[in-house]
DNA sequence: CGGAATCCAAGATGATACTG
DNA sequence: CAGTATCATCTTGGATTCCG
């Protein structure tokens, strides 16, 4: 099912180009929507987690420092309704549950993982914040 | 001043590397600070818009649709002690006040640009988000 | 184990009014 | 014009409890 979402993507449109359209600048479009469960306070560390391979949601729950269980559950499901999550739930007992990226999750992902990694190198040395 | 800033950050430096460290994992570092200003609801706006040249605080506000003036002043200060925004103002009357990005704010908001750019163009057809 | 449901505290956000 | 101050509100986030 995630062939189909293969869209003819054009893959080195330029920034200013794509930026022209500005959808999200708009208040009320879908992207928005959705890139504020992308850039959401748990959803960049679950997206860069879960780049890094299949995990279950207790190992998900101890990788990331502070997520609450109710958290990270409605993070993951809200990537999942954004199409970049894939939920695999064994019906077993224990219960025993995988996540893992979509297709689209991973494009949306490493360019997460960019700008995350970005920072952890950089940032911390040029000013401290102050809040 | 702002050239100052330059670092000489190992460009290609591959994403599972730098996710090895994974520091932002860790609840209480830095760079998640900083990463949540950039995440932010408005921050992501504001580096988007700031990417494509200076703008003045009315323009921004015109552009971002929805933001009112407190969370911008905020944003807009948040990220400049982040050092990804240079804030120039002018004596003169009415005041006037121009945003740019830094050097290293320019960084940021490309990787910023990037996530933006591609959910712009897909996601939105992928699945309709639910609430 | 993997959640769902509930209640509550805290923080984010917005409308408005005011100032230099 | 470019904010700041204030207050009301709405959303987030967390702790707890219960369930399959």
């Amino acid at each position: 099912m995630s062939e189909d979402l293969t869209i003819d993507t054009p893959p080195s449109r330029t920034i200013s180009e794509g930026l022209r359209r500005g959808e999200v600048f708009s208040g009320d479009c879908p992207s928005r929507e959705i890139l504020n469960h992308v850039v959401s306070r748990w959803g960049v560390l679950v997206l860069v987690a879960l780049l890094q391979g299949t995990h279950r949601f207790s190992e998900l729950r101890r990788r990331i420092g502070g997520v609450s269980e109710k958290m990270l559950a409605q993070t993951l499901q809200l990537l999942e309704g954004d199409g970049f999550i894939l939920r695999k739930s064994y019906p077993v007992v224990p219960p025993h549950v995988e996540y893992s990226l979509t297709p689209s999750g991973i494009e949306v992902a490493k360019r997460v993982a960019s700008l995350v990694d970005w920072i952890e190198e950089n940032a911390s040395q040029i000013l401290a914040p102050r809040r």
